[in-house]
DNA sequence: AAGCCGGGGTG
DNA sequence: CACCCAGGCTT
C-alpha cells in the first residue's frame, strides 16, 4: 500500500472532530485558518466558535467596526490577523458581491492571505490541487525524508511542494491536505513522536538514522530585547463611577489599535519621583499624587519581553483639570473612560491582567 | 532575506 | 527555562 492510502486510513481511524471541519464554505474555512495561524488548535476552538457565532457570514463581519473584531481576537494575539481579515471581508463584500475567489493568484493578493491559506481554501473549499505548507506538514516531509535544510530555507522550500504533489496525485486534495497536518500534529509531534507506533517508521530516514530528535533544522534566534513600559493608572471618580484613562494603540507596532495606559517608555523602569517629575512638567500641578501600584509584571512576546510597572494617579479631586491634559505631553488619543464601559474595549493580555488585579475590571 | 508581530501550553 | 504552534507582512 503507498504511502497516501495508508496516511488516509489512519486519518479516517484518527481524526478529531474539529468544528471547521466537514464543511466547504470558503469564509468558515479562511476565518478557521487565520484564527489557526501560529495558533494551537485547542487555543483557537474556542475563539472560531465565538467568532463564527458573532460574524456568521463575509457580510457581517464586513459590516462590523474594528474594535468589535479587535475584541473577538482579545487574547489571540498577531492582532494584524484580526485588521486584514477585516478589511478582506470588506473588500470581497465590497468588490465581489462577498464571493470568495476560487484561484491562487487573486487569493494571495487579499490582505492576510498567503500561501498557507490561499492552498488550504484552494483545497478545502474548491478540491483543488495545492497542497499545503505548514509547521506539521514540513516537520513531517524533513523528518520522513531526511531534509537537513533549515525551515524557510529556499531548497527546502522548493521541493517541499513538489514531493507533496506527487503525494496528493490521485487523491483528494482536501482530504490529503488535512490528514498530512493531523498526523503531523498528533503522530509526528514536536517533542517526543510516537515513532514506535508509527505507520511510516520503516520508511523514515529520520527514524531510521536516530534523526527524529535533530529534525526539522531550525535557525537560532537571537534572544528578544527587553523593553520597559513604566505605565500611568490615571483614574477619578466622578458621577458616580469610578474613571481611567486610555489610550488607543495607533501607530504601527506592538498591539496596533488596541487599548492600553498612557505610556513612559524607557531604557529602565522608573521609580515614583522621577514619574511625577515627568508628569509635573507637562502639567500645572505641583505635585501630582503618584504612588506605585503593586508588583511589576513581565510580558513575554516572541520578539520582545516587556517589563511592566504601573504607578497609579488618583485625579480625584482635582477638580475641572482635564485628565487627558494632564498626560496629554506623554501620549495622544487618551480617553476617559468608566471602569464599566472597559470590558468593550480590546485589550492585550498584559493590561487586561493588571487592570483585573486592580479591580478596574472584572473578569 | 531578514525583521516584525502574541500568547499559551508543554517538557 | 526552551521550544513551537493550521504564517504573513513590510522593507
Amino acid at each position: 500500500m503507498d504511502f497516501t492510502r495508508q496516511l488516509l486510513d489512519w486519518y479516517s481511524l484518527n481524526k478529531r472532530e474539529l468544528p471547521w471541519r466537514n464543511t466547504t464554505n470558503p469564509y468558515r474555512i479562511w476565518v478557521s485558518e487565520v484564527i489557526l495561524q501560529q495558533t494551537r488548535v485547542e487555543q483557537g476552538t474556542g475563539y472560531y466558535l465565538a467568532f463564527t457565532e458573532r460574524f456568521p457570514d463575509i457580510f457581517a463581519l464586513a459590516q462590523a467596526p474594528e474594535q468589535e473584531v479587535l475584541w473577538a481576537w482579545q487574547g489571540l494575539g498577531y492582532y494584524s490577523r484580526a485588521r486584514n481579515l477585516h478589511l478582506t471581508a470588506r473588500h470581497i463584500a465590497a468588490k465581489c458581491q462577498g464571493v470568495f475567489p476560487d484561484d491562487y493568484q487573486s487569493l494571495i493578493s487579499l490582505k492576510g492571505i498567503g500561501d498557507y491559506i490561499a492552498s488550504a481554501i484552494l483545497s478545502f473549499a474548491f478540491a483543488l490541487p495545492f497542497p499545503v505548507v505548514d509547521g506539521n506538514v514540513s516537520r513531517l516531509v524533513t523528518r520522513f525524508a531526511g531534509w537537513a535544510e533549515p525551515l524557510n530555507s529556499p531548497s527546502l522550500r522548493n521541493k517541499m511542494k513538489p514531493f507533496l504533489r506527487n503525494l496528493m496525485e490521485g487523491h483528494d486534495p482536501g482530504l490529503f491536505n488535512q490528514a498530512i497536518m493531523e498526523f503531523g500534529a498528533l503522530q509526528c509531534k514536536p517533542v517526543n513522536p510516537s515513532c514506535h507506533s508509527c505507520i511510516f517508521n520503516e520508511k523514515c530516514h529520520a527514524f531510521q538514522n536516530d534523526r527524529v530528535g535533530s529534525l526539522p533544522v531550525r535557525l537560532p534566534r537571537d534572544p528578544p530585547p527587553y523593553l520597559y513600559y513604566n505605565y500611568i493608572l490615571a483614574r477619578s471618580v466622578f458621577s458616580g463611577k469610578a474613571h481611567i484613562l486610555i489610550r488607543k494603540r495607533i501607530s504601527p507596532g506592538i498591539w496596533r489599535n488596541l487599548y492600553d495606559l498612557p505610556l513612559i517608555e524607557a531604557s529602565r523602569l522608573l521609580d515614583v519621583r522621577e514619574v511625577r517629575e515627568i508628569i509635573r512638567k507637562g502639567s500645572t500641578v505641583a505635585h501630582p499624587p503618584v504612588t506605585i501600584t503593586g508588583a511589576d509584571y513581565q510580558h513575554k512576546l516572541t520578539h520582545r519581553i516587556i517589563r511592566a510597572r504601573f504607578f497609579d494617579l488618583d485625579l480625584t479631586g482635582f477638580g475641572d483639570i482635564n485628565a487627558a491634559e494632564f498626560l496629554g505631553h506623554l501620549n495622544g488619543s487618551l480617553t476617559m473612560v468608566s471602569c464599566d464601559a472597559m470590558e468593550r474595549y480590546p485589550l492585550p493580555r498584559l493590561i487586561e491582567r493588571f487592570l483585573v488585579d486592580c479591580g478596574c475590571l472584572k473578569k
